[in-house]
DNA sequence: ACCTTTCTTGAACTGTTGGTCTAAAACGTG
DNA sequence: CACGTTTTAGACCAACAGTTCAAGAAAGGT
């Protein structure tokens, strides 16, 4: 029929994802994009439309990625306390193995974005909601299991921890793990 | 001697400080700063050399206030713990009276900048850390009159104040505050 | 009344931005 | 192997970025 795209949407995507993510939306020039990506600008504006499309599904192909990141993390065996302290350590780590510090593509769009644009708020709040979504369900397991405190409210503290996790990405912009790894334990003392 | 300057520089500051806050760097251009503090762009680039250089100038501006700001609600009356929640509580307070979400300009700069700009980075470290010493401080204060037990470590219980702050900031964003006044207290519950 | 100095202003400048368009090339199909 | 359709690379565009500059304007000192 007709001639096939020769790039793979998919990897196109997760590179665009990465520029917006080190650079920040108004950061990455279409020029950038098409550097990062391997496509050219033409290309690319066939494919996506806008940068604004590209990069709203940059943010929906990242927040998959954190989903099934998160899965795999709550799934860990051992004790409540020391599966939430191994997953936010874990997310730690791969930030400051970044050769450049970049936090998180969620926070930092709220951060960037977020004030003029109630679309993209809207679309960040049910993204952040979902992540205290898993803290708050890994934590009602372990009420069950018996590995938690029962007077806990899994809600209430699974939003201190998405809380901590929002800004322990901002705070490894300039900060050392072992200051963020103390962070991590004072959070959790309460489980 | 010369011709006097019409204007008054720290009000400029200050009103270039606001522009920075709600749009960042990059999102604020020499245009809208001259329309932010009603001088022109000639008389801007006359007065701070470079976009950059008013930009450090306004991080410090910034930080002193925030300095004062600290200083007062470190020095309320009442038990410890109520010092602290009523002054996260003031701060989001403060963030949510705002008609448009901006954050702290410390962290927004943080996500924005410091990937890229170890100065930056290195100056915003020195700032957080600060912040955390008033924290320290006021827990230190408390475990000498009693409020506060003594087993807590003041400089970690500190660094997680400081990043349950930081968090708050991003969270204010999108959310709303039942949600951010859940957060300052189940981080708070450990006192 | 003039001189010097620093200030203000607006225009001008260069590079880049986000985005469009086109002409040529590439492909599956019949 | 020609068809009709798509993709592609790059030229192209107006707007705007950050910055500079020449010209004039307001003070004090002489």
């Amino acid at each position: 029929m007709s001639r096939p795209r020769r790039f793979d949407d998919d990897v196109v995507l997760s590179r665009a994802m990465e520029a917006f993510w080190t650079n920040g939306y108004a950061g990455t020039s279409p020029a950038q994009l098409a550097e990062a990506t391997g496509v050219s600008k033409g290309s690319l504006y066939n494919a996506f439309s806008s940068k604004r499309a590209l990069f709203e599904k940059c943010l929906d192909l990242y927040h998959q990625q954190i989903r099934e990141l998160a899965k795999g993390l709550m799934d860990h065996p051992g004790p409540t306390r020391e599966c939430l302290a191994e997953a936010l350590r874990s997310v730690v780590d791969a930030d400051l193995a970044q050769p450049q510090r970049r936090g998180c593509l969620i926070g930092n769009t709220a951060v960037e974005m977020a004030g003029q644009d109630p679309d993209i708020a809207a679309k960040l709040r049910r993204m952040q909601d979902e992540s205290t979504g898993w803290f708050a369900a890994r934590i009602e397991r372990g009420q069950r299991e018996g590995d938690v405190r029962r007077d806990l409210d899994p809600r209430a503290f699974a939003e201190h921890l998405a809380n901590t996790l929002a800004g322990l990405r901002v705070m490894a912009m300039t900060h050392e793990a072992p200051v963020l790894y103390r962070i991590i334990d004072t959070a959790l003392a309460a489980v």
